[in-house]
DNA sequence: CAGTGGTCTAGACCACACG
DNA sequence: GTGTGGTCTAGACCACTGA
């Protein structure tokens, strides 16, 4: 019963797709509307399916373009390391860009993840991770300015906030407590990452601990689908 | 910069949703865009938004219903429990509907995912977890058909297919693979979830793993937004 | 500049829930 | 039946990219 041409144009599309080479350019969404008989709304619609199961991807002012096969970061989640540890592990180039680093008063959100006062002084690194020129991952750690200062990261930075604290060997790292959720991007998110408004992310909300049992670090990690695999290994209660 | 309607209409909306009392009806999506002067598929675009972090609900031939505080499930992850267990221990009462239990034959990736041969029989449990009559979590478990034969299941079940391993006390289990994705609702998932098709939740591809290595439950969970807390705790390296 | 995807409109019809 | 949200259309204009 395929009432509404969604369902065929999903198989259409999809044959579509999948008969084309990888990183091959698509008709532009007006001819291939008109070519599958269906309105440019309603083919958007069955796009942003494909495009959340990272078939292809739309670049505005560029087009449309298949997705071919993409190295996998597969991490296990019990152990704390940087994207920069992981790819480097299986062999991935990562580069980092859209680096931001800020100094901010704590707000009432940070100032109780981190178990200061509100009003004092923080450092925030932003950044989007790359892997061959495609956005995978778009990073937020806050800082209290104390544990880390904004002239201590313009000499040292590299790309992973962990990597640094731990070169330097204080504050004594334990160990992170990580939420996992799913989101779908905000607007700056989806600027920084290169997708579309609302679409599927995995999102980690990750408060670093220090041996003393201080947080030493609240980040936001927000990552593309199809670039990683994360797993966790869960023993029977 | 405020060039779209779109960006006032999330503020709009939000103030709107916020002025009203929990579990009241918004006015209906022709009248709400005609009172904020947009069309309505602007308006939807919008509500897709704040339906995502779980502040409306959409139900179709209904009404649109502001969303109040909901009881959230906090787990974390080293441990297996079903959601019955986490539930009970936070005193929230759960029920389970649309069970479907099925024989079949494995295709390829259950073959793989078990460690067995392709057309081997397979039992195949799926049922919706429900909150205070809302459905919160989908879940397909998928066995081996001489560890759970359908038979035994239409005595036995009570919603968990682990906890009716454990009470049965064999295979002797020792831990789960789980995998930790985002994705968008399929057209099935969604409508057993009572969302919107591409949806955010989030998913848990998982192998359940007996004592001697062998694999006796592969299973797919899909979570929806804002009524489970998940979380790990990752040692530093 | 031309061509692309991104947003928006106004209107229509369909599927569903409930009285 | 009535009213709701779900889907779809045809067309328009905006913002971005790259030649």
């Amino acid at each position: 019963m395929a009432h509404y041409p969604f369902r065929r144009l999903q198989s259409d599309l999809a044959d579509l797709i999948a008969s084309l080479p990888p990183e091959s350019k698509l008709p532009s969404e007006p001819a291939l509307a008109h070519q599958l008989r269906v309105s440019r709304a309603t083919l958007r619609e069955a796009m942003r399916s494909f495009e959340g199961q990272g078939l292809i991807r739309r670049r505005q002012g560029v087009g449309t373009f298949v997705v071919g096969q993409v190295p996998v970061i597969d991490s296990g989640l019990e152990l704390l390391e940087s994207i920069e540890k992981l790819a480097q592990r299986i062999g991935l180039a990562v580069s980092v860009g859209e680096l931001q680093i800020e100094e901010l008063s704590a707000g009432e959100d940070c100032a109780t993840a981190l178990g200061i006062s509100v009003g004092l002084q923080l450092t925030r690194i932003s950044r989007v991770i790359y892997t061959d020129s495609h956005p995978v991952a778009y990073l937020v750690d806050t800082l209290p300015g104390d544990v880390l200062s904004v002239d201590e990261l313009h000499d040292n930075f590299s790309g992973s906030v962990l990597d640094l604290l731990l070169r330097r060997g204080t504050p004594s790292l334990a160990y992170s407590r990580t939420d996992i959720k799913a989101i779908g991007a905000s607007p700056e998110v989806a600027r920084k990452l290169q997708v579309q408004r609302d679409d599927v992310l995995l999102h980690f909300v990750a408060s670093l601990y220090t041996t003393s049992g201080r947080v030493v670090d609240y980040s936001f990690s927000y990552f593309l689908h199809g670039y990683f695999r994360f797993h966790v290994v869960r023993r029977v209660g």
